[in-house]
DNA sequence: ATCTATTAATAATA
DNA sequence: TTATTATTAATAGAT
């Protein structure tokens, strides 16, 4: 397509080089931008001159960006590409192999704490996960200790509330029945209330074989 | 350059527009290596169909396709190492976010066997952690009998053992011994080995007190 | 795919 | 770089 036909191999003379590439750098963009219109494609060139000056088109639409550059950035992994990534994605995987050897060991010390997988252990492997769980039990009776005590206190608490509000309602009811009483026969204010209170009310274990160390 | 000339426009005809793609990105492609060799340049091309294959063109020199990639993503006005990031990495970050997780959950599950962090539990949760414990320590005891019975049982063979071989080097004495004498006095065949044993080679339990159930 | 009429690209040249 | 133009190359439409 020219005065004459051409050979595709370097062309020596460095002016007609010159010349060829920028008329071909402007038909190969021409055409990328051709195809991206006529057939709905995404279209990326870039062209280089031996200058180092940079050329390109890049066909407009964004929706799949994202989807071509990492099918692209596969393509090149194992070239020059990769030195957009590799490093992150080499520190993202040494982490996960490192949180995922961390995992293994986690679940191993696990399955063993909870009886499993013990047939590879040695005798004195076994006597040192046995020394972990009595620790681990004796930690946990301790608190469990601590939370009976609180129950048990918050019990006591609760049934010498109670005890006291009984007794508040029971003086209430006291109070009205003496008012209205009042109002036939006269108030009385030296009457002793401890007296009026009923033996039900006054405050007593409700459980009285537990013991408290408080 | 065909049957007729055609307006730069989508071709709304599925399958002209397949055919012509199919052809046009040969060309471009084919244009894209000539003006590599012609010109001595860096040229990467790549194409993708609307259904998103992916064609290809980068000259042998790919120290472009960074660039070619880093060209296209500032043409989509994007942070290019954000999204080469995201698209890349998105998986590998929710693995790590995955892994490390599951590993808080075991270092938790971990710490409450080994009797820490016991506060923030419910009475409730401290029983199911002290039934995995018991459990653990059911399972542990049981292998650590197992193994104790595989000791005995062993030292038991190489007790038996050890009396045979010194039984065997007892008579192996006594023959050399009777040879020597049998230089001077003859040989008697019909002799009793079990008379010739002497009383401490022969079989007792090392360990008395030690029980086997086997 | 293949053909081929026609258009498009471009080599040589200025 | 740009313009001209003879010529080759690409390809649209058909098969």
């Amino acid at each position: 397509m020219g005065r004459g036909k051409i050979e595709i191999k370097r062309i020596e003379n460095q002016s007609n080089r010159q010349v060829t590439f920028s008329k071909r750098k402007n038909g190969i963009l021409k055409k990328a931008k051709e195809i991206s219109v006529l057939c709905d494609a995404e279209v990326g060139v870039v062209v280089f001159s031996s200058a180092g000056k940079l050329y390109d088109f890049c066909s407009p639409k964004t929706s799949c960006v994202p989807y071509l550059l990492s099918r692209i950035l596969e393509k090149y992994q194992t070239n020059s590409g990769k030195i957009l990534w590799d490093e992150k994605h080499k520190s993202l995987s040494a982490e996960i192999d490192r949180i995922k050897k961390e995992n293994d060991n986690m679940q191993i010390e696990l399955r063993h704490l909870k009886g499993e997988d013990l047939n590879s252990l040695q005798p004195k492997e076994l006597i040192m996960i046995e020394e972990a769980l009595d620790n681990g039990l004796t930690s946990l009776h301790e608190k469990q200790m601590e939370h009976y005590d609180r129950l048990v206190k918050h019990g006591k608490m609760l049934e010498d509330e109670n005890k006291l509000l009984a007794f508040k309602v029971h003086q209430h009811d006291i109070a009205l029945s003496g008012s209205m009483r009042d109002l036939e026969l006269g108030y009385h204010p030296d009457r002793d209330f401890a007296a009026q209170m009923p033996i039900t009310f006054r405050v007593q274990p409700s459980h009285p074989n537990l013991q408290e160390d408080s």
